[in-house]
DNA sequence: CGGATATACGTTATAGTATAACATAGCGCA
DNA sequence: TGCGCTATGTTATACTATAACGTATATCCG
């Protein structure tokens, strides 16, 4: 299966350096902050490139519910649990489940194409802290 | 299970009749347009407030992968099916694989609260209509 | 070498999505 | 009547994303 390009950018590199540094998913603006005070003038497209870059690498995705972007590299399609706590992202495999789906949805005669599986709710860590 | 209210607001039903009116999900703004149509001036918290009451009386869903707004009733959490061709959407339930997540996101200490699940393809009809 | 192509990036402007904040109007009821 | 509540109106602004065009650089090949 295609993964895109074998080697980054520089743009490329430093956003997703940013985002592993990141203990919760970023938005593009908050990513284009942290450009600018690393070198000077940057602008909304050299981000929204590098994010575009780095998610058709599968290297990160963007996660829909949040507007932000988490540096997962699960294989597509997965599933995205979320911590609304503390804003850790996981990639979790569920080959099983997609797979019951599929069926399903062939089954009706729908051709699927992208699946989005995104979970939210309070992780383990959090969860003991506030016990 | 609070459904929220059991009654609409004029505005509301307004919003709700012309999302049920369309064959695919619409936009905020393009739903905007629809309400200048009809009544003059109109302004976007308008057409905010009404999509939020709505969505919190289980009668609509934004559809996540494509920031737009649709009537689809199911209960939450459920699968929402949409064909990338004619844009309908269509709720499907699927109880056995949420809960094998479920359980699976349970053993993992998680404590979810919240799963969306958008599935992107195309649908039967369109497919017999390449065919 | 010289020219064609491709890719990334810079830069400016604008499109598209969503909410903050405050004012007004109406209703139910003490 | 006056108060609290809800919905709505109104203005302004915040936040997210892309269009369009120009420039630099690498690569391939004639
Ligand atoms: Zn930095
Ligand atoms: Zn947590
Ligand atoms: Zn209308
Ligand atoms: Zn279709």
């Amino acid at each position: 299966m295609g993964q895109g390009a074998d080697h980054l950018t520089s743009n490329q590199a430093q956003v997703l350096d940013h985002l592993r540094a990141a203990n919760a998913p970023m938005t593009a603006y908050q990513l284009l902050g942290r450009m600018q005070n690393d070198r000077g003038a940057v602008a909304p497209p050299t981000v929204y490139r590098a994010l575009k870059a780095l998610e058709e690498a599968g290297l990160i995705r963007r996660i829909e519910t949040l507007r932000a972007w988490a540096p997962v590299a699960t294989v597509r399609p997965g599933v995205v649990v979320i911590c609304d706590d503390c804003g850790t992202v996981r990639g979790v495999e569920a080959p099983g489940l997609l797979e019951s789906l599929h069926e399903r949805l062939v089954a009706e005669g729908f051709a699927e194409a992208r699946k989005t599986i995104e979970v939210h709710g309070r992780c383990g860590d959090c969860a003991e802290d506030r016990a």
